[in-house]
RNA sequence: GGGCCUGUAGCUCAGUUGGUUAGAGCGCACCCCUGAUAAGGGUGAGGUCGACUGUUCGACUCAGUCCAGGCCCA
């Protein structure tokens, strides 16, 4: 029974695998109460990595615990397949963008992630977790896609959602928007303008010859013809500072002398002083059009670099973009995908973004607005792909509504109902969900769920008729949301769907949906159409702490926005998996250490140990160091069973037990601490705080255990006759508690747990896998132990750690080394005399040596070496000669002529043995 | 920069409603055993409880500030 887990895990999946022991666990659960945990998809790409495997640790964990609880739990994991990471993996593939169709392009999409789906299968079976591998679910599953399809409608029907406008990336080259993903940094010059926008009203009114403006600085000239706004912020301090023809300019008070600095314009202060929050509401005009202005605060604007006011244009940029939303602008962008100016004053239009740069440095100069004029390198966007700079642009997107139906408001009543643990989850989604803008549901890319919406070829209008839209749904159960790509609009709808303006011809959407909005849908398919395991809400979510703008969101929105309640009723959180120094694990810091490293080194159940032995709400670290600790811990618990299992070889549990009554009152009291273990490990295991279960059963393990029980066992197992009822009782004992310790450790050490099992006598009603059976219940344990007779056992282990301490010093003088080549002498005052006496035949045992003699305490003796608190320990050799049989000293060896060598305990346990072997015609030991 | 979280011996984890010299296991040092032996047992040394400032008769435990690290945003 060799560790040896990297070789030996892999073999025992397959004997599972074989058998079939995930669907046999469900089978023996047949009506008990359900317990869903409903699995988040994880991306389909690369090698799974450390969180990854704490993920599915953890989940397979909580699934275990609460089958051995006794619930029917199924685990049914599933893939997020659709989204950009995919499309990129597979364009490289490809070798460029657009290389082939749509339909093509998918369905390359496809294979990427099914082979992906199934490396993960692998990957993650090979930890050690239970699930439906063979039917996990798919977000590209056809009936999936039509689900999620299906939703988007049900969103649209309700009213939801509506199309605006958001600036996206946008590739002036390529003609298109580019993901977050897709943009890299790097280094451009770009104009760098001071420009003015003359004041029209505003909290303060300076006197002055001249005219009155706002001072503002710009890097990009060509977002000013969509200027509809100045930012302050509202604790920034702003001052107006004078220039040599009069004119008063308003800007922040820290950013007066940086600007006369970098522009050498003379500036000189005036004494108002104004906090920025007063100049929400005022109006400027914009410097080349004829335009009001508007004055709006922003938390965004810096006294870094700038004059502290911030020209905004919400359609060229995000932050912008978000002020636009609150104040109510429109995210005006006037160019088209070329970047060209579609309207606006002659000196532009028609001119790209970039071109237009220059221009408009010079119209701003003939209208006297242009302050100060310089050059900037800075650090600046471009496309990954053909590597030229990006710009901010608004385009058409689809958005549900937060505020329709009261859906945030809805949804931050039903995440407070939901049980968060740690508890402050909730405040932490909640104030996400107060805060987040409208959720922007579009995107301008090909491997996801199709958005259904026509438009009328003729007259624009969207069609409405949902009964009619909803035929489409048929088509992607069928054909998968390819369909949407490989069929005309007019075999997508049912025949003769007209527009209201008579037409009969549509035009599709372009867009597929955000791919949160399809895992946020999960639940609507995996807890609700898998009819076998129907609930909803899902008994618990477990993910990292990412998820709370992720998954745990999308996923209440959904269920908010179409049922009305949230669809988990808790939501465990972990942290994160960092390195030894608690740095995220990056290939750029070269501190990546892969699970199948681990599985390869250490094994499955020694990850799985890294997971159960610490607190995961907060970061968990890895390290080398820590993977030899446990692997330290682990080997300690493995011989632990292993003595229990050796010792256990002769005995039949059915035949062997010795009945409650005629236990050892020292065996029963192990049983009550053992039952102890379990009662506490059980409360744990419901609460998932995993770690105390691990630390509570190692330490029992190694000091009540190894240190302490199975230590002094050895000599009653070693040296009494073998059907004894000394050694029956401690078997019987040895039996209860490995069988129970066995069965708590099982849902981390999955693999040892089973192979401890395999080796353990079992009863005719055990069932074959330690992973059907139970947590151990308080009542297998026996009668609990009389409190007062447990009170006894406490005192005598507080005997037994005085006298090693004394035994100790004894082997550090040279008078014995072996404890057995002790006696002790205990000289006990009233409070100790009493339990001494009524313990004396179990003290030698007890303390491991030869010899106890309990006497008086010697009077006067009160030197405080060995004696303090009533007891008195007295270390001498012991008397006799040293048993072959049993290493202890006794005075009888020698006066048995038929055994000379053997003490008069082992003769008698002699004479059984020679009697059961005559009685049974068969041999002792 | 903002929201949330974490910070107890070298490592992992306990520390009950604030109350006597802060606990455990591992690791380490030294010793013993050789019938769990690529084991087993014993003894012992390790912590100004992230830092500082308050509240209190008394704070690892309460409050505030700061530092370090993490997640998500900007």
């Amino acid at each position: 029974m060799k560790a040896n887990l990297p070789e030996a895990e892999p073999r025992q999946l397959e004997d599972w695998n074989q058998k079939r022991l995930y669907d046999r666990i469900l089978a023996s659960r047949e009506g008990a109460p359900l317990y869903i945990l409903h699995d988040g998809p994880p991306y389909p790409t690369g090698e799974i990595h450390l969180g990854t495997a704490l993920n599915k640790i953890l989940k397979d964990m909580v699934v275990r615990s609460k089958t051995m609880a006794g619930f029917r739990a199924p685990y049914i994991p599933g893939w997020d397949c659709h989204g950009l990471p995919i499309e990129t993996q597979v364009e490289k593939e490809l070798g460029r963008k657009g290389a082939v169709e749509p339909a093509e392009f998918r369905r390359l999409c496809r294979k990427f992630a099914s082979r992906y789906v199934e490396a993960h299968i692998r990957d993650f079976q090979r930890l050690g977790v239970f699930g439906q591998w063979d039917a996990p679910y798919l977000t590209m599953d056809f009936d999936f896609e039509a689900r999620i399809a299906g939703a988007f409608l049900e969103f649209q029907e309700k009213g939801y959602v509506y199309r605006g406008k958001k600036p996206v990336y946008w590739c002036l080259h390529d003609r298109t928007a580019l993901a977050e993903a897709e943009v890299e940094y790097d280094e451009h010059v770009s104009p760098s303008i001071w420009v003015r926008y003359e004041v029209i009203q505003a909290p303060i009114d300076p006197q002055r010859r001249g005219r009155f403006y706002a001072l503002i600085w710009t890097t990009t000239p060509w977002t000013l013809p969509a200027s509809l706004a100045l930012a302050f912020h509202p604790d920034f301090k702003y001052v107006a500072a004078e220039d040599a023809e009069g004119n008063v300019y308003l800007l922040a008070e820290d950013r007066l002398e940086p600007f006369m600095a970098e522009t050498g314009v003379q500036l000189t202060r005036r004494a108002e002083r104004i906090e920025g929050r007063k100049f929400e509401g005022a109006r400027f005009h914009h410097p080349f059009l004829d335009r009001e202005i508007a004055g709006v605060l922003a938390d965004y604007v810096t006294l870094d670099q700038g004059t502290g006011i911030v020209h905004t244009a919400p359609g060229h940029g995000a932050e912008d973009f978000y002020t636009g939303q609150k104040y109510g602008l429109e995210a005006y962008a006037p160019i088209d995908d070329e970047g060209r100016f579609t309207e606006g004053l002659d000196d532009y239009r028609g001119k790209t973004v970039f071109e237009a740069n220059p221009l408009i440095l010079d119209l701003l100069r003939r209208r006297g607005a242009l302050v100060a004029s310089s050059k900037l390198s800075h650090s600046y966007p471009h496309c990954w792909r053909c590597h030229n700079p990006v710009i901010f642009r608004a385009t058409e997107q689809w958005f549900v509504n937060m505020e329709h139906r009261d859906l945030r408001r809805k949804a931050i009543e039903n995440a407070d109902g939901v049980q968060w643990i740690p508890d402050w989850g909730r405040d932490r989604i909640e104030s996400m969900i107060r805060t987040r803008p409208d959720w922007c549901l579009s995107r301008q890319r090909m491997w996801g769920t199709p958005i259904v919406v026509f438009y009328c070829d003729e007259c624009g209008k969207r069609l409405e008729d949902f009964a009619a839209l909803k035929h489409v749904l048929d088509w992607f159960r069928r054909e998968g949301a390819d369909a949407w790509f490989a069929r005309s609009a007019e075999e997508l709808l049912p025949a003769g769907t007209r527009c209201s303006c008579g037409a009969g011809r549509w035009r599709k959407e372009n867009d597929i949906l955000d791919v949160w909005f399809d895992s946020g849908s999960t639940h609507l398919v995996v807890l609700d159409y898998r009819d076998a395991y129907h609930r909803f809400p899902a008994d618990i979510y477990l993910e990292g702490p990412d998820q709370f703008r992720g998954w745990f969101q999308s996923s209440l929105l959904v269920g908010v926005g179409l049922r009305e309640r949230s669809p988990y009723r808790s939501v465990l959180t972990y942290g994160w998996a960092l390195d030894a120094d608690g740095r995220p694990m990056s290939k750029s810091l070269g501190n990546v250490i892969l699970p199948s490293e681990i599985c390869q080194k250490w094994g499955a159940d020694l990850l799985r140990l890294w997971v159960a032995s610490q607190d995961y709400h907060a970061d968990l670290r890895m390290s080398d160091r820590m993977m030899t600790q446990l692997a330290e811990a682990y080997r300690k618990l493995r011989n632990t069973f292993r003595w229990a299992l050796g010792n256990l070889g002769d005995f039949n549990p059915e035949r062997d037990a010795v009945a409650d009554a005629d236990l050892w009152e020292f065996d029963r009291w192990m049983l009550s601490r053992t039952a102890e273990l379990a009662e506490r490990s059980r409360g744990w295991y419901d609460k998932f705080e995993f770690q105390r279960v691990f630390h509570a059963v190692q330490d029992f393990a190694v000091v009540d255990l190894s240190a302490f029980y199975f230590d002094i066992l050895k000599d009653r197992m070693y040296t009494f006759a073998p059907a004894s009822a000394g050694r029956r009782s401690a078997q019987t004992a040895v039996w209860r508690i490995a069988h129970a310790l066995v069965r708590l450790v099982a849902p981390f050490l999955v693999f040892t747990a089973e192979e401890v099992w395999k080796y353990l006598p079992h009863r005719s009603g055990d069932p074959e896998s330690v992973h059907m059976a139970r947590f151990p219940a308080a009542d297998e344990f026996g009668a609990p132990l009389d409190e007062r007779l447990g009170a006894n056992w406490n005192r005598l282990l507080v005997l037994r750690e005085r006298v090693l301490r004394a035994l100790e010093a004894a082997r550090n003088e040279k008078l014995i080394a072996g404890s057995l080549e002790a006696k002790v002498r205990l000289g006990a005052s009233d409070g100790w005399r009493e339990l001494l006496e009524a313990y004396r035949a179990s003290l030698p045992a007890l303390l491991q040596v030869s010899q106890v003699e309990v006497a008086p305490m010697r009077p006067g003796d009160g030197d405080g070496s060995a004696a303090h608190d009533g007891l008195e320990i007295e270390v001498q050799r012991a008397e006799g000669a040293k048993c072959e049989r049993c290493w202890n000293y006794s005075l009888a060896v020698g006066t048995f002529t038929e055994y000379p060598t053997v003490c008069e305990r082992c003769f008698a346990a002699l004479g059984e043995i020679v009697q059961a072997a005559g009685e049974s015609g068969k041999s002792g030991r």
